[in-house]
DNA sequence: ACATTAAGTGATT
DNA sequence: AATCACTTAATGT
């Protein structure tokens, strides 16, 4: 298991960060679909993701909760990183969107590490920069796209996000990533299976042109 | 075989 | 695009 943090940040940070994360933090697998970080938690760790993906969602007043951005293999959290130095809660959800490993930093370390080492310095800017396009581009859909174009748009995305095309989802949480009723949903994805975007089966969609990231 | 959950459909706003 | 009411299909027990 260290080998996998080895190898996954040993290129991001400075050898003796990496030492030091090894030395401070603890390795935690986490099934699918459970929820990390709630809103209100007071946040003691910081993540940073080793294996699968997580999303971060907000809820309205009425308990709907919709989707900010996924974080992958390779990040970790702006919003914990803030709160982290404010001793602030947590002001989002965080939920595993796969089996996923983590590595967990505890937060005391990190405020160090930010005048002790460049790297870390670096990657929480680039992971601030990162999360703020991935949320434009959000914001984006909401604004000017439709629901059958948000709708292909997220199916790509979390294909992407979970490095497979196909996807084991069911229509109406679909519905409630994207805030609205899975009536709507199923209509849509017809369109979209008509359109020869997408094939599926019951519990199951899978994205026809997926292009695995680099 | 029965109950439960997912998905499809027409009508209405 | 949302909601309702209802049907049909797939799965679990």
């Amino acid at each position: 298991m260290e080998k996998l943090l080895k190898e996954r940040y040993e290129y991001v940070f400075e050898k003796k960060l990496v030492d030091e994360i090894i030395r401070e933090g603890q390795f935690r697998k986490i099934d699918k679909d459970i929820c990390i970080i709630d809103k209100g938690d007071k946040i003691t760790y910081m993540p940073l993701i080793l294996e699968g993906a997580i999303k971060i969602v907000d809820e309205d007043k009425d308990g709907h909760e919709y989707l900010l951005y996924y974080l992958e293999i390779g990040d970790s959290c702006a919003m914990t990183m803030t709160c982290c130095l404010g001793g602030k809660k947590s002001e989002i959800r965080a939920i595993t969107e796969s089996n996923t490993l983590i590595y967990m930093i505890p937060i005391q370390r990190m405020e160090d590490w930010l005048i002790k080492y460049k790297s870390w310095r670096m990657f929480v800017f680039e992971s601030y920069e990162s999360r703020m396009k991935e949320m434009l581009e959000t914001i984006d859909s909401l604004a000017f796209l439709n629901m059958e174009q948000r709708l292909y748009k997220y199916l790509k995305n979390r294909a992407m996000v979970l490095q497979s095309p196909s996807l084991e989802i069911t229509h109406s949480r679909i519905a409630n990533d994207l805030n609205t009723s899975r009536v709507v949903i199923s209509r849509l994805i017809k369109k979209l299976i008509l359109d020869d975007k997408i094939t599926t089966n019951r519990n199951h969609v899978t994205v026809l042109e997926f292009s695995p990231k680099a």
